[in-house]
Formats: C-alpha cells, sequence, structure tokens
DNA sequence: TAACAATATATCGCACACGATATTATTTTT
DNA sequence: AAAAATAATATCGTGTGCGATATATTGTTA
C-alpha cells in the first residue's frame, strides 16, 4: 500500500468532493429558477457584461467550446438567453440575456445567498478561512489553466 | 448588479474550475494507465481493501449507486475489477480487484505523483498551504455531506 | 489573388453525476 | 408465517465535460 495512493492523502478527491457537494447544495434553489449549476455560471457572466461571443463566455469559465455551445443551445430553448450572427465577424454567434434572463438576477439574489448561507451555517469556518481558500485555490487555478 | 452573484465572488466556481483542472492534469498519466479519474479513485478504494460491496465503495467516494454501478460495469468490462454475488447477503455484489487491476498500483505509483509534481512545480503553494487546504475542503464536505 | 493557415463555433461519441424508478433479497411487523 | 417495510443494486433519462473532428469565415502568405 503506498501511502501516496490513499484517497484520505488526496487534494484531488477533496476538491472532487467538495465541488459535487456544493454544487449540489445549489440545486433546491436553483430548481426553483428553473436552471443548473452551469448555466447559472453562463448567466452570471452574461449578468456582468451583457451580449457576448461564445468564446469569451467559454474564456471566463474555464470550458471548451464543446462543453459551452450545447449548453447555451439548451439554454436559447428555455428562454433565458438568445444568440444571433456577428456582425463585424460573421464567425461569431453573440449570446445575449432575454426579458426572462434579466428577471432571473433578481430572483437569484433573493434566493441563493439566503439558502448557502443556511447550508453552510454549521460550518466551522471563519471569514479569513474562507479567504485563504479563495487564495489556494486561485494558485491551483492559475497553475493549471492554459 | 448584485456583488454576491460576481463570479469572481464564488468559492463555488473556484472549486468547480480547480477540481476540474486538477483531474484535467491527472488525464497523461491515468491515459498511460488505461484509466479514467472516477475508476482510479474506485481502484484507490479497492488497493486499501479489495473486497468490497458496491454500496461501501459509494460511500467512500460521497457517490450514489446509480453513479457507481455503471462506473463498474464499464471497469468489468475493461478487466480491472471482477463482481460476485454475496454470500452471506445475496442482494449485495461484492466488488474485487483482478491481476491487472492490482498490478495498475504499481504503474500509479511510478507515473502518478511525479506527473502531479511536475505539473504542480510552478504553483506557490508550500507543504502548510496544502495542508490549510486540505482542512477547510474537509469542513466543507463534512458540512455538507448526508 | 489564389492557396494556406488560423479562428470561431458546431457536431459526435463516450464517460460520468444524479434524480427517479424498478428489481430482488432481507428484515420487520402484524 | 404472510404482508409490509427496508435495503442493495440496477436501469433509465437528462445534462454536463471533453477529446476528436467538421464547417464556415477571416487572416496571411507565397
Amino acid at each position: 500500500m503506498h501511502a501516496e495512493l490513499q484517497i484520505d492523502n488526496q487534494i484531488c478527491f477533496r476538491l472532487y468532493s467538495a465541488a459535487r457537494l456544493v454544487t449540489q447544495s445549489y440545486t433546491p434553489m436553483l430548481n426553483a429558477l428553473g436552471i443548473t449549476y452551469p448555466q447559472y455560471l453562463v448567466l452570471m457572466v452574461l449578468w456582468e457584461k451583457d451580449c457576448q461571443p461564445v468564446n469569451d463566455i467559454a474564456h471566463r469559465l474555464l470550458l471548451e467550446t464543446n462543453t459551452v455551445t450545447p449548453l447555451l443551445q439548451r439554454m436559447e430553448k428555455q428562454g433565458t438567453i438568445k444568440r444571433k450572427k456577428g456582425e463585424q465577424d460573421k464567425r461569431q454567434h453573440i449570446v445575449s440575456l432575454t426579458e426572462k434572463g434579466k428577471a432571473l438576477e433578481q430572483k437569484a439574489y433573493e434566493l441563493i445567498p439566503t439558502g448557502m448561507g443556511e447550508q453552510m451555517a454549521a460550518c466551522p469556518l471563519k471569514l479569513k478561512d474562507y479567504q485563504n481558500l479563495a487564495r489556494e485555490l486561485d494558485s491551483i487555478i492559475n497553475t493549471l489553466k492554459k
């Protein structure tokens, strides 16, 4: 038995599990909004800056377009975003929010911070711990992203 | 624009991205072993203790059986594990390593710590940072797991 | 300017995750 | 002990992620 290969010694397994569990804990609130977690990420990107090409959204989320394109297609079908051909560059598809997509921002603001706060209430981490966590994760992300 | 809904302010997005990027950085080594990351997790669980029912593996990985069952079916097809009906409890399926599955431990030990070390070499985090990160992630996991 | 390379997006196939439901065996209750 | 509840696993459908490839448009180069 190699200690290096024990699952409890692995940062990676902790990341994998923590990411899944946190995403799961968003689910009740996101269900109330009728969206999934990756769709919520796309909406956050567009709430911050509307009308972006597919590539910019993908870069922001550190995803490939072969993940983002079908995601956007599903969102368009659900009516939260719309896409139109770029005018200068006809290869681009510019993604923008519909009224429904814009309206979800206020609902998300009402549901999600409160809902997550409740679920994390029992967590012993303090503000400083979350700040450290953010810095550590940013180091890993910056080391590994292309 | 609600600051709470900005993607850069979210621990969740950092977790989601870091988990994907770290898993991606395992991929070259895992490809050399002919397995995927979730399959590697199952193997680590079995390297630690062979012959376990599906439920124990699922609990260990914080996954549901509807994720683990197809994963094990694919692994059985690839010849790294085998399954047999439980003898005391005939509802159970006991999962065990094949010779091929056992042999992968040594290959993993030779490839993975070195390979990950190289990819993380430029990361500014020190041992103490990784220890803090592990503690913080464990707090989140323990708060959210059922 | 015609050929070629690069860019933006899409399509395809496969392997997860996970909610919902089904199936089989065991345990508990009546 | 027969019926009901529970437990262990499997099946099904949908939505990601991602490697590989295709298509359309733009930029570059001989």
